[in-house]
DNA sequence: ACCTGAACACCGTTCAAGT
DNA sequence: ACCTGAACACCGTTCAAGT
């Protein structure tokens, strides 16, 4: 019997969730499948072209697994930073998520991502549900995607150990505002959370005033 | 006479601003340096090293080149936002840089950054002259540095063309408050330039919060 | 110590051939 | 239409051999 697309993402989906993205390979995805390595580029003109739609794929089922946590959340705010720490959260579970993402933005129309778009509506609902002006939640919703992402991708780059090498490289920089608060990985833990809360509120005050203006 | 480790670096460095990363290979810079590919084991055991190191070297250049004008500007926070522009504008230049920091970021102490630690360097200055308590210094940054990088890394995917690829994927997703304000790639061009904004004058007024406080 | 050159284990990709 | 299997042009990397 014939594989579907569907079929191709759903294999690729269980690669990188058990062995990550770098053993995502048209041999792996061949060899799960129980078919030719090169029988994917019937569904996948390019490779590319499969790992995008992988990446989407474990973004819908990141957003179906916490969409009930989501709606619960009846304040418009309170959702967005829901939202912007479920993000973070499947970026931690799987730091390569981020590269793809960004990836992703950079695609031309024929890679549909419609999880991500999904994920995207909701964020939008929400500004416009706190009052931010119609033509200004595009520029809005920008500086909150491009805070998540940025932060997601920095702070679990070089997972695992990536506290500890964050550390190393802290100390390393010899800059001592880091190197008196930076003692430890648990330091540089909290420092990340700390920093990721100090963000996503200034830019959610800043929403908050694009509803109150005029 | 026998190559350093600063030749090789030198040698990506070219390869990288002529041609992009993507060309550069351990094939691509024997070739560059009239030396066989496998030379460069000698120096840096893995070819991440290199390539990390030319990573910190464009920047040490963009840095070098852009250090008067950084250090002419006498308000603090007007420096930390002309560092912001700078690194985005590195980025523009040269968007697979992006995907470097941020494994640079990520990266063992064995890679040296000594550029990308002195622009960091110059951001703390400017938050300490801020006002910025020292022991929240480090959080600052950090919140700093997850937007630009983010900001700068989604921006400009899929250079060249982003902005028509971007704006494609807007009106795929089929989100209103997207669709009616992004109607041509100067649209979405502005709205990048204005989430910038945006974004940076939010977290550089929670910087000054900090400050402000007791 | 530094470089060469052959070789290895991969990668995405193409294409004629099968069903 | 879908898949196979051999082949191609790459990659980083290893290692014995040269100087």
């Amino acid at each position: 019997m014939s594989r579907t697309d569907a079929d191709f993402i759903a294999a690729g989906v269980t690669i990188v969730k058990e062995r990550g993205f770098a053993q995502l390979t048209s041999r792996s995805l061949g060899d799960a499948m129980g078919i030719h390595s090169t029988a994917v580029y019937r569904h996948f003109p390019q490779w590319d072209l499969l790992v995008l739609a992988v990446t989407d794929a474990i973004f819908g089922e990141s957003a179906a697994r916490h969409l009930p946590e989501i709606l619960a959340v009846a304040d418009p705010r309170a959702r967005v930073l829901t939202l912007m720490r479920i993000v973070r959260a499947e970026i931690d579970l799987n730091p390569e998520l981020a590269a793809n993402l960004v990836r992703m933005a950079g695609s031309p129309v024929s890679v549909a991502t419609p999880h991500a778009d999904a994920m995207a509506g909701l964020v939008v609902d929400a500004l416009l549900e706190m009052g931010v002006p119609s033509d200004s939640v595009a520029i809005a919703y920008q500086a909150l995607e491009n805070f998540t992402m940025g932060g997601a991708a920095l702070d679990y780059a070089g997972l695992p150990d990536h506290l500890s090498k964050r550390l190393g490289r802290r100390r390393m920089a010899g800059i001592p505002a880091f190197t008196q608060v930076a003692k430890s990985p648990d330091d540089i833990e909290r420092i990340n959370a700390q920093a990721f809360t100090l963000g996503a509120d200034a830019l959610l005050d800043a929403c908050e005033k694009l509803a109150a203006a005029p």
